[in-house]
DNA sequence: ATCATCTGGGATAGCGCTATCCTAGGGCAA
DNA sequence: TTGCCCTAGGATAGCGCTATCCCAGATGAT
């Protein structure tokens, strides 16, 4: 009895084969009856389920993406986990697609192209079954890598108007000029724009900001506060200092993301500046905190969590081979006009 | 030329075989000599490394699972992302596995034992390389899948007496008690303790302040205020509120994560309740922007990126099959006394 | 009745790697 | 010299699954 274990290399689990020898069948039958990937007699697939169900068969996810040549999971890339906005998403995402049986596996690109690279090219030779990857912007390494990979890839948080590229998001340039458009109307002149991490989705906040004071005839390059350093509270706060103290005339501050505008809001309860009647402060992405501060943060609710699950939606639909209705999916933002504006 | 193309399945990329034969060696030596696994004559090696980099030879990743039974990636379960606390463990985790070329992947707990359950057995299948897991406390199955699947395990943010288990963290329940203390110190005497989520780590630290209060014989039911909801920013100025609503005698609040104290203490603003003059807040981890708050929140720094890299170089360790020094590490933790109190 | 077409089950042959066994040659004690 | 380790390369045989080819039987058109 013992005899086999010498050469015997099995891991002792419950196979395909054995499944296939409870069900009176043969291996490839129950790998079509499991898969559904080709017609099989109805009653062959009942006497296979009952079987596996009786061995408590679980597939073994190494040999199936050997022989396939595809893995079962999705590769997603965010530039920050720090961000909360990219929990949310991921969140989302990982719901939707564990849902149908896929692993989701988190790349962090620190915002840097080099490194999104690096890690697509690991992550793509585990030949994911699907790709999700944040912004339409990289470099052309990476967009051939995408490409020729064939690997079905849809990116977030953006919507492109252009038909070849699979995209759920919204316009990022758009919610920029609403928010500014609304400090407009409140009646604030001297607009200014703050910034960091200086991503490409910001630049596009930046750029609707930019069309709306140009449309006002109120822009000024002066009233640009960017800096590359990484987004926190702490340095929403370090800008505001510098803003009010070097440009005492601005009458608003549009910080491109909510955490910087906390910071900020923070520092003027510290240094007893007026928020708004001093200076206005609005945010973007409505993060958590957003609505508790004094006052409260106008900002643009961004749906994260709806993009997550559309976007995933789709990849799943793409992996599928089904074809999807519209490759670009623009799900909105909402104007949250709160107590700091 | 093209006649062999009809029943091969090759995927076009460059395989082990192609390097044995560019090496003049078999397979089985490239094998050995690229994993170092037995002794390989040096020349061979070379000769071997030298294919690989001509060929730019990259390894399968699922055929080496299939053949080895084990995969090159690591599991690690956290409760949650949106506690950033989480998100500084998992960054330097992956930074430290991925130097070692470990692929992480990621299970969120949602503080939900079954869930935990569900998601280990769904990892086992994939036969992770090593895993990582929050905490001690889990229900038996989860911990007898753990044993019995013989992967090597580490266990985060909490340091075990016992030798049987590894793990790399700190004393929840001292830091629980030396924050007390130093509340004590300052002369509180009607200390509460305010908790939401209700994770082992959270009971732990509340043990620590039942321990002092006890000693100090200032210990009442009445002060504990838990609440099984997560953790938020809002739900602390709700809690907040809440307490000095229903017990204004109260002269100090710990509150058991960082994010409930910054909620706590922008709710005081809100209400004119000067902290720390009226009461004190005190909140646990010193999470982003506590510094920045008004006033600046005492809180207890933990060393979660030690703790991350600790552990996962530690589980590095294991699954070499190397011996580790010491099964568990205490890596402790910081009072930083601000200005709440 | 004849042939083309479709259906659904199965045999076969891998996917790309590594565990296991085997063996030739060298060192070394007796 | 004989025998007994060791060392290090290679042949062999899978790991557990699926792609591919094949084929018998059913169906439909002519």
């Amino acid at each position: 009895m013992k005899s086999t274990a010498l050469r015997s290399r099995a891991t002792g689990r419950i196979t395909l084969a054995d499944v296939a020898r409870a069900a009176g069948v043969s291996p490839i039958t129950v790998s079509r009856a499991l898969r559904g990937e080709r017609a099989v007699d109805p009653e062959l697939v009942a006497r296979v389920k009952t079987a596996v169900s009786k061995l408590g068969y679980l597939p073994n996810p190494a040999a199936r993406a050997l022989a396939s040549g595809v893995g079962n999971h999705v590769a997603v890339m965010i530039p920050m986990l720090s961000n909360a906005l990219f929990v949310d998403l991921l969140e989302a995402i990982q719901r939707t697609l564990r849902h149908d049986g896929y692993q989701t596996l988190i790349g962090v690109t620190h915002y840097d192209p080099a490194e999104e690279e690096m890690l697509l090219r690991e992550q793509l030779l585990h030949r994911p079954a699907g790709l999700l990857v944040t912004g339409l912007e990289r470099n052309d390494a990476t967009r051939n890598l995408i490409a020729q990979s064939g690997v079905p890839c849809v990116h977030l948080m953006e919507a492109s108007g252009t038909a070849d590229v699979y995209s759920v998001g919204f316009s990022q340039t758009n919610a920029g000029a609403d928010l500014t458009r609304h400090l407009l109307a409140r009646g604030y002149q001297r607009i200014a724009f703050a910034a960091a991490q200086l991503d490409p989705r910001t630049l596009q906040r930046l750029e609707g900001w930019r069309r709306e004071m140009q449309t006002a005839g109120l822009y000024n390059t002066s009233l640009e506060w960017l800096n590359p350093a990484p987004s926190s509270i702490s340095l929403g706060a370090r800008m505001f200092e510098q803003i009010m103290g070097q440009q005492p005339a601005v009458d608003a501050i549009f910080f491109c993301n909510d955490d910087l505008a906390q910071g900020a809001l923070l520092a003027a309860l510290r240094l007893g500046i007026a928020v708004p009647q001093r200076v206005a402060v609005a945010g973007f992405n409505d993060l958590t905190g957003s609505d508790q501060m004094l006052p409260t943060l106008t900002t643009v609710r961004t749906p994260r969590a709806e993009i997550g699950k559309a976007a995933a939606t789709m990849l799943l639909a793409l992996m599928h081979g089904e074809s999807v209705d519209s490759p670009c999916i623009d799900l909105g933002y909402e104007l949250l006009v709160r107590g700091s504006t």
